[in-house]
DNA sequence: ATCAATATTGAAACATGTTTCAAATATCAA
DNA sequence: TTGATATTTGAAACATGTTTCAATATTGAT
């Protein structure tokens, strides 16, 4: 919260991860450095894992540099989720899933998600418990983060390729899709802290959000 | 997770949150006056307000006593989130919630619950985020607070009065009741959590509930 | 190439959760 | 009451996220 950085370089992307022009070179690799240094050592070690003296030492940036870019350790963390989600935006519209009811492709669709984030387990629960941190500079990231997913959720309901060219808003999607989209979203993420707390398997993610989504009775997107 | 204390005083209960006997009722106050002292600093100044020296000096105990007690910051948190829930409890049991169908019914419990919760807002911001600090330590005692919760919602979506004397066990209720239980408490726990940081107003949280709650055709508790 | 503006470094300091431990107290059985 | 045992205290130390700042380096316009 306290005081910004005097000259705000922490602004190479806007909230939204879009990138903004006008960054030296230089610059852009000492913040792809400190993104990977993150991930390292969240692979290995978790949330905890990541250290920040540590970080700075591996990607061979000042201590102070790094808060020069990001606002915080769940800052940085929050980074890597979005560049998560862009992967899976990709994929999907790429190969969009398939199956021959709603609820058939939300269910593949979340399978995905999950698989890509239960992957490195360590480093998956590293961004959840950024996600969870409950800091207000967090939350509309966070919120970013879930109208991205909606749109990708609402994609699978539908059974047509993302638009990723089309801008996010409500527009897009009906009323009741952006409800369906929302409950899963909080199953989704309720069961991945779950995993994460180690209280079930990750196939139980994958089961809860089909039940979650038979009980709103997806059987066709408007209903 | 490290070094448990040497002397397990910090069993004054186990992990339901039920007393165990055998404990001094000076050591009773000490763990009250803890608590207490986390109460009034959360109520002003919320997760951060909190600062463990200043629950030492207030409740008049030594910092590694605090730590005889309770885990962690987090734990003391979790401490007095049940005492709330059990308030819930007690309220629901003395006073059922009443209207004609499971989805009146369990959008009005839901309404109690989250005023409950809201009533001391930055109090309820602590209690949010000890429990979303994805602790693993913390992690459980989550899920024993979700399971009781899920029986005051079964209890509202019948429209009989909880029985707190009886123990909380599945066969109490059927796959579908938790089913529906599971999902409400997650849209709820998102809810809270948005609130908390800032993106939506308390009403919302209600009309959060109604919606999941409409979504899934609560209309009557078989169906 | 030179200079003014801007960014980075290195190192120390700060804040706060957590741990440690010897000395002082409290508790309780005999 | 006494002594053995268990608990609490007080104070310092530790770990790690975050901030600060003077000295140094980099950059971009001229």
């Amino acid at each position: 919260m306290g005081s910004r950085p005097r000259l705000d370089v922490s602004r190479l992307r806007t909230d939204d991860g879009v990138p903004k022009a006008r960054l030296a070179a230089s610059q852009l690799r000492r913040h792809r450095r400190i993104v990977d240094a993150v991930i390292e050592l969240a692979e290995k070690g978790g949330f905890e894992g990541v250290r920040l003296r540590d970080v700075a030492e591996v990607s061979e940036v000042a201590l102070g540099t790094l808060y020069k870019y990001f606002h915080s350790k769940e800052d940085i963390l929050l980074f890597a989720l979005t560049e998560e989600l862009e992967k899976l935006e990709h994929a999907m519209a790429a190969h969009p899933v398939d199956g021959t009811s709603p609820l058939t492709r939300v269910t593949r669709f979340f399978e995905r998600a999950t698989r890509g984030m239960t992957y490195r387990p360590q480093f998956a629960r590293a961004m959840l418990r950024a996600m969870a941190s409950g800091d207000v500079q967090v939350a509309s990231k966070v919120a970013g983060f879930h109208s991205r997913m909606t749109r990708l959720i609402v994609a699978a309901l539908r059974g047509k390729p993302v638009d990723l060219s089309r801008d996010i808003s409500p527009a897009t999607s009906t009323e009741r899709e952006r409800q369906v989209a929302f409950m899963l979203q909080n199953v989704w993420f309720a069961s991945l802290v779950g995993w994460a707390g180690g209280l079930h398997p990750t196939r139980d993610i994958a089961s809860r959000i089909r039940i979650a989504a038979a009980l709103m009775h997806t059987k066709s997107s408007e209903d």
